[in-house]
DNA sequence: TTGCTCTGGTCACATCATTTTCCCAGTAGC
DNA sequence: GCTACTGGGAAAATGATGTGACCAGAGCAA
């Protein structure tokens, strides 16, 4: 947990693209040129710094409206009313469809922290809650909240794809926390579920067990799709379990529907081991067991896929996989304090790579 | 040949542990320590940086006088500069016994929210983990702390008894997240279980039971000992429940322990209503009675005293107790910006009332 | 029109700073 | 003695920056 002294200002950690930048702007303020910028190169020489380092300076002020940017022609100043009012912005926008109670709590910790360095850092932070199901109508709420407000950029937690695409459509930086649908290009940060499941398939084969399943909610969402393919991916790559196999039970949460489907399961091919997605569905499954007269680990073997505080306490106590207590708040601030700083990332997932928890669940097939 | 304008000044180019350095420097000259520093894996939390690099930063300060650094002690500071006595202490520590990622989601959401409001008023806040079991231990790691730093105030949470003691004979104003000891004179934010449990039984005899048991640990702190209280009151006060009763099953929190104290009740006075105060040995009794052929709630109905989501989720959702999304957080925070405004606190409870959430596991009893 | 030369756009690769992850040795308190 | 914490230190991974080269569009002049 971090922690402040109050004297204590945090190194800034500023690129030498931001300095770069600052100076330019300075520079533009103070009004030593008007129209026409100097070139890239010729800055390069003038700060003393590479062309890449100026171009990312160049281009953060390109998004800040300070100036305009076009191949082929001298870089040109906007007109100083375009310009003013983006330089004061610091604000960071959390754009969630969960209320927060219903966070889990390592995302909940996470953006508790990143919060907390934000604010460190001299930005305001604000948590916008778009009711989910009515796609249009959570777009058209970020519209508006982003034309009322000089937004420096977003945090998307579980928001529609729609939502993500129009982030990626538009200008805004943004950074997707959990699952981002294939088709669109933004950074995120995730936990890779498709190596978990892979891992955990692996982990039964490995027991003894050529009866697999997966229970997974069938909610569309990127993570979930991760986690059918990594489990499957697993009997694939290991040729030697010939005669294993994998079922994918895909419910809707409800204790009705995933009761049905595991009936027939059991009453087409038993399997003997079970990774469930969701904590909150890992009793669902264990309570069915137990009314089948099935016993978990002793007839059934169950890993859960993510984690929970529950798991852990209860017992016998649930194998599942968990997280270091601080990688997620931590490489989520860092994230952030670098998308801030440079005004962008680069669009592509950033993956943390859970531990393996053995509890009791979990029993070699006699 | 490079021309600069005057107005350019050239990218700093500043190392991370040179500026390191400079805060620290700052930190040091200010006066936020006297006599010994924190050490290097404490300042990389505090300044978000690599040990590495605090390294050079600190052999900076060392090479320039600042401080002593030797092998295995604790880096000093040369030269104390007196703090001033204008110096305004702005320091607030919560004291715990949990790490974090063991709290309670509603206590975490209103600690963050806390730090935020605090943060925005100037105040910094720490959190000091003493490992629980040993309260000899745990009374000195917070005497060294606050001999070392100045401390405005503390907020206590889940700490022993002796500990709350001590902060109640001590000048250090306090306040006590959850259970207060019933002799020992400090503010306290709580949960009202007494009520909560005093409501679960009448409900249940509402229902028609008259066998009720309530499933506590035996932890000692006093909100389980209220808990208990409150359970027993409602027969008391119903004289028209003449023959209910009411057994108090205190476990160690395994399932052995509360599988062989519920054997012996349902042995004894079987019960068809159980309270039971931590979530997660709501699931473990679940999963006890349905090894016995007993369910929830055909034959047993259950409530949970805490609130977490995964009583939620799960279904049939059990019923249990739960307070207003932002009570928690919003009494904690004006409670504390009181605290820090006033210099103390009332040494009373501050008491929150959670309201009954009807899930699926209470039944009229036929 | 044709070519020259400026502009920014982009890539591969080298270099350096920083982070991460270990294990070691000394100190203090039990 | 033990344990837990401290600083000491190094190898490997990561990331930021610098270098050089080449491409494509823009503007200008012959």
């Amino acid at each position: 947990m971090s922690s402040l002294h109050p004297s204590l200002t945090l190194p800034k950690r500023l690129s030498l693209s931001a300095q770069a930048a600052d100076t330019i702007r300075k520079g533009i303020f103070d009004g030593t040129w008007n129209e026409l910028l100097p070139s890239e190169r010729r800055f390069c020489e003038m700060l003393q710094v590479s062309r890449p380092t100026i171009r990312r300076a160049l281009h953060l002020l390109a998004r800040e409206g300070v100036i305009d940017i076009r191949q082929g022609r001298r870089n040109r100043l906007l007109s100083p009313c375009a310009r003013t009012s983006v330089w004061e912005c610091r604000l960071i926008v959390l754009v969630t469809a969960q209320v927060v109670s219903q966070m889990h709590f390592v995302v909940y910790q996470g953006i508790s922290e990143m919060r907390a360095h934000l604010t460190e850092h001299g930005f305001a932070t604000e948590i916008l809650v778009c009711p989910p199901g009515n796609a249009r109508g959570q777009q058209r709420r970020v519209e508006e909240f982003l034309r009322q407000n000089r937004v420096l950029c977003c945090v998307l937690l579980s928001v529609s794809k729609s939502l993500q695409e129009w982030f990626s459509a538009h200008s805004v930086p943004a950074l997707v926390l959990g699952s981002c649908h294939p088709e669109v290009k933004l950074p995120s940060l995730d936990i890779d579920q498709r190596s978990v499941c892979r891992h955990a398939a692996g982990t039964f084969l490995g027991l003894g067990h050529r009866q697999l399943a997966l229970v997974v909610p069938d909610s569309g969402v990127a993570g979930d799709l991760a986690s059918e393919q990594g489990f499957l991916e697993a009997l694939e790559q290991r040729s030697s379990y010939g005669n294993a196999r994998a079922t994918i039970v895909r419910h809707n949460g409800s204790a009705q529907d995933i009761g049905a489907r595991l009936d027939r399961l059991f009453k087409d091919t038993p399997p003997t081991a079970l990774l469930v997605a969701k904590p909150e569905h890992v009793f669902i499954v264990i309570i069915y067991l137990l009314k089948r007269g099935l016993s978990v680990p002793d007839t059934v073997s169950l890993i859960a896929r993510d984690q929970d505080h529950v798991l852990e306490t209860v017992s016998p106590p649930i194998s599942h996989y968990q997280i270091e207590a601080d990688t997620y708040p931590h490489r989520l601030s860092r994230l952030m304090l670098k998308l801030v700083s440079q005004g962008a990332l680069a669009s592509e997932p950033n993956l943390i790579f859970p531990k393996f928890y053995a509890g009791a669940t979990t029993r070699r097939l006699v």
